[in-house]
DNA sequence: CAAAAAATGATGTACGTACCTCATTTTTCT
DNA sequence: AGAAAAATGAGGTACGTACATCATTTTTTG
């Protein structure tokens, strides 16, 4: 098989190599009339840019940067790890990635970074940071300064013009609710919901999401309000033993934030968690022992190396002016069961 | 940032290009001495190849090729369609996919197919083609012939040795079992089983995986003898007819191949099917529909873009003497709610 | 210690494209 | 018609690597 090259492009078109590469590369002095002769021959030759060429030719290095949360959990852990090995594996390609975690508590914090960035030293940042308007300020100018920007698992409002990589939240917050509902059966009681925090517009989101199915479909079913446990083992043990000496017809448990971990473990010594239904979010070490001992129902899922891969296949594309292909990009919501780990 | 190269190794080892050269490709006439120098110097320097210089030299057109039953529902469709799409977003990689239809019914027929392939015509082959002696035979000797092979949806049994892209079907039927006892609640009754065809492997692991687990863990449940329907309307009617007048508590049905439409076509004109749990196979525009409609519960997918491309990187790997990244090839088992679509 | 063998160096070419400069032809304008 | 402007052609360089060839040095062998 023969791959057409420019040379027999200029040559079906009839005109130079000089001028094909006018067109190809939308240089003035063009006359309409040769331009059409191109693309026609363009058309009838099936002509493709050789990627591996011009990428050569190009030979830049194409540095990204994911910030990321500092206090973080099981999951946190895994997306710096998809980093690493992206790293890695990407280098034959040029492409470089690294992780700058920061203090997600101080917006200023985090936009005064943001802002110190040097579009000279950074092609483009994967950003995964609580909804704040400093925060969106300063995405906005250092896109304008000519980074790329992709927000990374959670969204900024008002930044819908910037590509998003991960799921819908209010579809995830649906899907669990769907799974308690219906692994639930006919019993009827409360379910309780428990966060990290509910400042994230993650976590209102899924909540929205959970109470709007579990109101349409599951009548037998009563959600309680969030709890939210600040990450803190001594006060999750309070607020969730509270709980459950003011309620004893606990039938499900929904935890919202990505660690599974306290919350597990501060209700299995209280509550025969065989008994109800629990689905979490994220699939780390943790959750998965916990699905496989019968502790947890189902994980509701966002992979990990797909979001950072696709981040990354995503700030390259805009790096190189080309579309992201979005059909490949998108995170899908994984329903994970002891059957399908 | 400076990415080295192969000079800038040469320098770090104090040695030749030439010798550099003789290093990486695993020429002869290398003292140890200098192979550990290099090595050293490959580690100290950071030093990986440019994959887009070493494709611009091997300059050759990658030819894959898919081979796909004739007959066929709608998600073979959405598998051709991804192979066309691929091969158009590929192209400028240099990497070719074309689809060659078979009828699946004649093994022979499939074996003498791939046996008549020419080599240099072809770097590799993806094949789904039903479990037989003949094919297999077929394949191992294509192999053998310098011809990459990957078993794309359908292993055959004794083919450990090549890359496998697909689910696990015995874990995806013991997944619908799952969903169908969990969602059937606290109701006892029988499920129907329903498939195309009991003949294929795919059939019989879903099959098993379905019984360990409705028999382990839902002793309220009574799956029944499975429904063969060889894709004839008439004949579908005929026994899924039949078997709706003796039975009289079915709670749940599920639809083993990836053509739900025609039994689910059959049965609703027979049954209420929103108050039962259908579990069917493979996402397409017909049971994305059902879905929405509530006529079915949940979708069992394999994503067949993720199939599909999974399948040419493996190819490409191989061809180049490269090995897959395999964390990024594995095929998730996909659960399918309305609220995850 | 000389001859053979092995190791290493020096240098050139090629892949396909982008970008550059300069010469030449064609078109447009006055 | 003649000058200015636009269009096109011709040719070179560079990217990083693989693969030659041939010259030179170092090591091994009898």
């Amino acid at each position: 098989m023969i791959v057409p090259t420019t040379k027999d492009l200029a040559e079906a078109a009839g005109v130079s190599l000089a001028t094909v590469d006018r067109v190809l590369n939308d240089r003035p002095n063009v006359s309409q009339k040769t331009r059409n002769k191109v693309q026609a021959a363009i058309e009838q030759i099936g002509f493709v840019r050789n990627l591996a060429a011009v990428n050569l030719l190009r030979n830049k290095p194409y540095k990204f940067r994911f910030i990321l949360p500092k206090r973080g959990d099981l999951y946190l852990k895994e997306l710096i790890q998809q980093v690493e090995h992206a790293n890695k594996s990407l280098r034959s390609d040029m492409t470089f990635a690294d992780v700058e975690q920061l203090d997600m508590g101080d917006p200023h914090l985090v936009a005064n970074y943001i802002m110190s960035i040097d579009p000279s030293d950074l092609d483009g940042l994967a950003i995964m940071a609580p909804e704040s308007p400093p925060v969106r300020d300063a995405i906005s100018r250092l896109n304008e300064r000519g980074v790329h920007i992709v927000q990374f698992l959670s969204a900024q409002e008002n930044l819908e013009q910037l590509d998003f990589v991960g799921v819908n939240n209010y579809a995830a917050g649906a899907t669990a609710a769907k799974i308690v509902g219906k692994f639930s059966g006919a019993k009827s009681g409360s379910i309780m919901v428990i966060s990290e925090t509910m400042l994230s517009s993650d976590s209102i989101e899924r909540r929205h999401g959970f109470d709007a199915v579990i109101n349409a479909r599951f009548e037998n079913l009563r959600p309680l309000p969030s709890l939210e446990t600040y990450g803190e083992v001594s006060r999750a043990k309070r607020i969730i033993g509270n709980q459950l000496e003011h309620c004893d017809d606990i039938v499900g448990v929904y935890i919202m934030s990505s660690e599974a971990r306290i919350p597990i473990e501060v209700m299995r010594e209280k509550l025969n968690l065989s008994d109800v239904t629990v689905v979490v979010h994220e699939r780390t070490p943790f959750s998965e022992t916990a699905l496989k001992n019968d502790q947890i129902d189902a994980i509701i899922a966002q992979n990990p190396g797909h979001a950072v891969r696709s981040a990354l296949r995503i700030l390259r594309a805009r790096s190189e002016a080309r579309e992201p292909n979005s059909a490949q990009e998108s995170i899908r919501i994984e329903i994970l069961l002891d059957e399908n780990l």
